[in-house]
DNA sequence: TGTCCGCCTTGATGCATGTCAACCGAAGTG
DNA sequence: CACTTCGGTTGACATGCATCAAGGCGGACA
């Protein structure tokens, strides 16, 4: 299970809602065809499981709307989410039949669904198809280190700081002050940050009492200076991940 | 930079002492020839930087001998390692050129090297040679999450019992008691597991103490009862993992 | 042989974060 | 309207790990 940025400013894939950067930017008309034959749609809800660890899954996918996480349990009870899945991003496994995490509707959340073997036979038909999901995964890969970079070295105000300054530049419409809506619970950024919700909601009030942030009401953010924000976060560099 | 396992059990790439499973298994004769055109050796003594953070990266390599390390750092010297990387694992990024990790040689190292843009142009004329890198991409992902799982959640003795198990299932000759060198510090041991170097030495004190594992001198573990040593890892499933 | 220098271990102490518990407000429901 | 539920906040307290500091062991080197 990945997470794959799909994405496509072309029209070239008119006819789906989702913009098939990758798949489609370089797709001759007839492969375009297949996969338009391929596709149809579900939606899920708020909290419902979309795929079970360790499940059967014989589709992949790309989201639509709404937004899904990927996470990894331990016997106990322990949780830890593994990936964010937005708009666009990919769920599936070429190659491989079995879920290793739960998918989970974060809001509800649209898929446009492929047959699993469908694809994979367009993928193996389709050189330069797969040579993009590497790409892809070769940046999931990326994403996934820096995140183990903040779950192993990162202050509990550095880790907040840094998801959301990953949301809200997600969200950037450019014009200040920055404003996001939160698509996911305290619950889910503990899960997604290695962190407890009493830990996150105590750097979030400490953010905004340090005017870092501002809120209004408890899921949406506001922030005047991204920058200062960003340099909570402890990033060196840029920063992107997620995904 | 990512770490894939090119381990290949078949003789199909008899020139070379890297056994490149993945690449070679499927290729044919014309491919294994261009492949072995464009190798090079070098080797590296411990501690050495093979790739620094954010360099030009113009090859692509696979480890012959030793045991190297990818980290990523922040501005103010904590240091988290990301990848860990042993022989038959691959260096390297098709499509970018810069190394977003640090690559430092942890033991003496020896890479079988290839030149960036003849690999790439190997790559995109060989349609099931990306098809297989991307498989185990994805591993690569799976592995990534498997240790976030760690990072975000596990416990010191957890994340120590986990590292030390998958050492001693690396080095598995099957007759017990297990035995293997560790092939790293502790500090870079710590570095794995967001630890410091004193937690990582008083949690193996305990797993000594508690009679979970034994040691010959500092570098060298022994176990008798694997699964007890995994029980302490907290692993629900296999839990296989690691580079 | 003695000295130095990594690498590792052990101890004492502090702090960041987890844990447990109470409470708040909004939305849903009878 | 009362009641419940759910997500979020806040407080008091506990603890696991980091930090700071000292010392041990073995190998390199004069």
């Amino acid at each position: 299970m990945t997470a794959i940025d799909l994405t496509l400013a072309t029209p070239a894939c008119r006819g789906c809602p989702i913009r098939h950067r990758a798949v489609c930017a370089t797709c001759e008309p007839s492969e375009l065809s297949r996969l338009e034959g391929m596709k149809s749609y579900r939606s899920w809800s708020a909290g419902q499981t979309i795929v079970m660890e360790g499940a059967e899954l014989d589709f992949a996918a790309s989201i639509v709307t709404g937004c899904a996480t990927l996470t990894r349990s331990m016997e106990d009870g322990r949780v830890q989410m593994v990936g964010l899945l937005m708009p666009s991003d990919f769920i599936g496994r070429p190659g491989r039949a079995q879920a290793p995490y739960e998918v989970v509707a974060a809001t509800d959340v649209t898929l446009c669904m492929f047959d699993r073997l469908g694809f994979e036979r367009l993928l193996a038909e389709t050189p330069h198809l797969s040579t993009r999901l590497l790409e892809m995964s070769l940046d999931e890969i990326d994403a996934a280190r820096e995140w183990m970079l903040l779950l192993g070295r990162k202050t509990a105000r550095e880790k907040v700081a840094t998801l959301l300054s990953i949301i809200l530049r997600r969200a950037a419409t450019g014009k200040t002050p920055l404003r996001a809506e939160l698509p996911i619970t305290r619950e889910a950024m503990a899960s997604y940050l290695g962190l407890t919700i009493e830990t996150v909601s105590r750097q979030m009030t400490l953010l905004r009492k340090d005017g870092v942030i501002s809120m209004a009401g408890a899921r949406t953010v506001l922030c005047d200076d991204l920058a200062a924000l960003m340099a909570e976060a402890g990033d060196d560099a840029d920063g992107d991940v997620i995904s």
